[in-house]
RNA sequence: GCAUGGGUGGUCGAGCGGUCAAUGGCAUCGGGCUGUAAACCCGACGGGUUAAUUCCCUACGUAGGUUCAAAUCCUACCCCAUGCA
């Protein structure tokens, strides 16, 4: 049995629209995943991540939970979903990412990273074997194997043996990861149907913008084989036009018949763009940090509700979404949350930023089922381009 | 009325003869956030002008004065705070 099952049910060029059943919950694909780095989406309540969003998987990170509350503790109040009362889907990422982003504060090795910890500067080890058992004790649903991430603009040995070790720690992980599934380390393993109850596990695919090295690190990866396949490395500080090149070379060599997990990425135009190429999957914290900073998303383009122009402004965010924050709640009014610095300022524009992207990819996935997807990709991208005076 | 301290750019507050259009905080204005070290970071912030760290103008309560040179020293006046009558 298997711990996850994925079908296509429709599909428009290398536009795909699919169904994902995890032990916890039925994902519809093309999917956005909100990013839950800390055990919680930040500003959101769960409440409303389950009812008005409907979001049916988040993500929580490997790294940040290790260190706060530590593996032992969300293992005892019985893993992240019982801990956090999230019942749906989890995809738990690595820690991998963190090789990257934390790059002054770390030590890498063939057996894994030593990290400063950035709370309290103590030292910290994380490798393929620990990661997956951390992500045992979170018990998420998909857990990403650990890998490197290298910067955007590394050349091209450098990323080569970056990817060969990634490959390397893939195959690690994924020993580790058998071992713990066995020993009946996982808990959230939860039978339900056809599926098995275990944890599914994700291969990274790196490479950089360097398509001999993607497909190099394809073919390593899917010998290694996997439930699903990721593309890691992008949108790290590279030309948008490479990452576009890169999914478009790699996305249709990938397993036809696993999900795409686009990592990290990324703007509305980004998601539609990746999904015209055939990602299935998607995570980004842009909804939510820009959420907290003041930038809201709409369909024509990103506003910035700092600006002067919107302190009389009695419209919505965005005129044309349905979310309880539009529905209720004006420019101007948010404008003044966000200028007295009121947390509700942050709690409402993320609100309205995640409404917006879930619902741009329920768009998607309804235009995929229906055969009009590129004449959306089209009418969307141009609409976007608008934020004209009289708009905003 | 007397005594003491003080009046600086939107605001609070440094500066106490030249390197001062004047440190810094806040406010304001703008920009940036792509597997979250981020309720954060960066920039602008008297007016005009320039290719420019260029030049000009207006500014440190008001009015005079000393000096080559004053936000900085002196005199008078006007305000404010505290204390004493």
């Amino acid at each position: 049995m298997k711990p996850i099952d994925w079908k296509v049910i429709a599909r428009e060029g290398e536009a795909r629209a699919g169904i994902l059943r995890t032990r916890r919950s039925v994902i519809e694909t093309p999917v956005f995943m909100p990013v839950g780095t800390q055990g919680t989406v930040k500003g959101v309540r769960y409440e409303w991540l389950e009812t008005e969003l409907d979001a049916r998987i988040i993500l929580g990170n490997t790294y940040h939970l290790f260190l706060r509350p530590g593996a032992e503790i969300i293992r005892e109040l019985g893993g992240l979903h019982k801990f956090s009362t999230w019942n749906r889907s989890l995809l738990t990422d690595s820690g991998g990412f963190q090789v990257f982003s934390l790059t002054d504060l770390r030590k890498l090795t063939e057996e894994g990273v030593e990290f400063r910890s950035h709370i309290d500067g103590s030292k910290k080890f994380l490798s393929p074997e620990i990661s997956m058992e951390v992500q045992a004790a979170l018990g998420s649903e998909i857990v990403m194997v650990f890998d490197e991430c290298p910067p955007g603009d590394a050349g091209f040995e450098r990323t080569q043996k970056s990817l060969q070790m990634t490959a390397r720690w893939a195959q690690r992980s994924k020993d580790r990861f058998n071992e713990l599934q066995n020993e009946g380390q996982d808990t959230g393993f939860w039978e339900t149907g056809d599926l098995s109850g275990r944890q599914s596990l994700f291969g990274i695919i790196q490479g950089a913008g360097h398509l001999p090295l993607r497909r190099e690190s394809l073919d390593l990866t899917t010998a290694i084989g996997f439930d699903g396949y990721a593309i890691g490395g992008l949108s790290v500080g590279e030309e948008k036009s490479v990452m576009y090149d890169v999914i478009e070379y790699l996305a249709p060599q990938m397993p036809a018949d696993a999900p795409r997990y686009l990592m990290g990425v990324g703007t509305p135009e980004d998601l539609v763009e990746a999904v015209h190429r055939g990602v299935d999957m998607f995570d980004c914290v842009m909804p939510t940090r820009n959420g907290r900073t003041g930038g809201a998303f709409t369909a024509r383009g990103k506003i910035n509700i700092r600006n002067a122009k919107f302190a009389r402004d009695a419209a919505p965010l965005d005129a044309e979404c349905p979310c309880s924050v539009c529905r209720r709640y004006s420019r101007a009014y948010l404008r003044h949350l966000y200028q007295t610095g009121e947390m509700l300022a942050a709690i409402l524009i993320s609100h309205h930023n995640l409404a917006f992207f879930l619902d741009l990819m329920r768009k998607v996935r309804d235009a995929i089922k229906l055969g009009t997807f590129s004449r959306f990709r089209k009418e969307f991208l141009e609409k976007l381009q608008e934020n004209t005076p009289a708009d905003v």
